[in-house]
DNA sequence: AAAGTGACGGCCG
DNA sequence: CCGGCCGCCACTT
């Protein structure tokens, strides 16, 4: 893989349980701001869902992958198996939305 | 090296 | 709210 795509699995490890990120978020984490197609192109390529939890990426909207790899209905499971509230697959990013080095002991 | 592709996102109708 | 258009970026042919 690219170190692109390296980054930006990595980046999905930092991603606290019971929080999720948008696309153009994770783009920014690995410092390649304005990047987020190409980011969706990196998860599209994702070598382990299981390794890598890009099920908590989702839109900019909120809104959850259409494509994912395990399917749709998966990405919801995991996703409220973490404890986010998804609904019309979607959630509140207002609420779940992870910026940064937290510790997110909320969990 | 140029053109095509797609798990995005902002804008407009 | 939804669909269409366009600009964007890394990757593949």
């Amino acid at each position: 893989m690219t170190d692109f795509e390296y980054s930006v699995y990595q980046a999905l490890l930092l991603i606290p349980k019971g929080r999720v990120v948008t696309y153009a978020l994770v783009a920014s984490m690995i410092g390649r701001e304005g990047s987020q197609r190409a980011v969706g192109n990196a998860l599209h390529k994702n070598p382990d869902p299981d390794r890598y939890p890009c099920y908590k990426v989702v839109s900019g909207e909120g809104k959850l992958a259409e494509h994912f790899a395990l399917g749709i209905e998966e990405q919801r499971r995991r996703l409220e198996d973490d404890g986010i509230r998804v609904v019309d697959y979607r959630v509140d990013l207002g609420q779940y939305l992870w910026h940064g080095e937290g510790n997110g002991t909320d969990n």
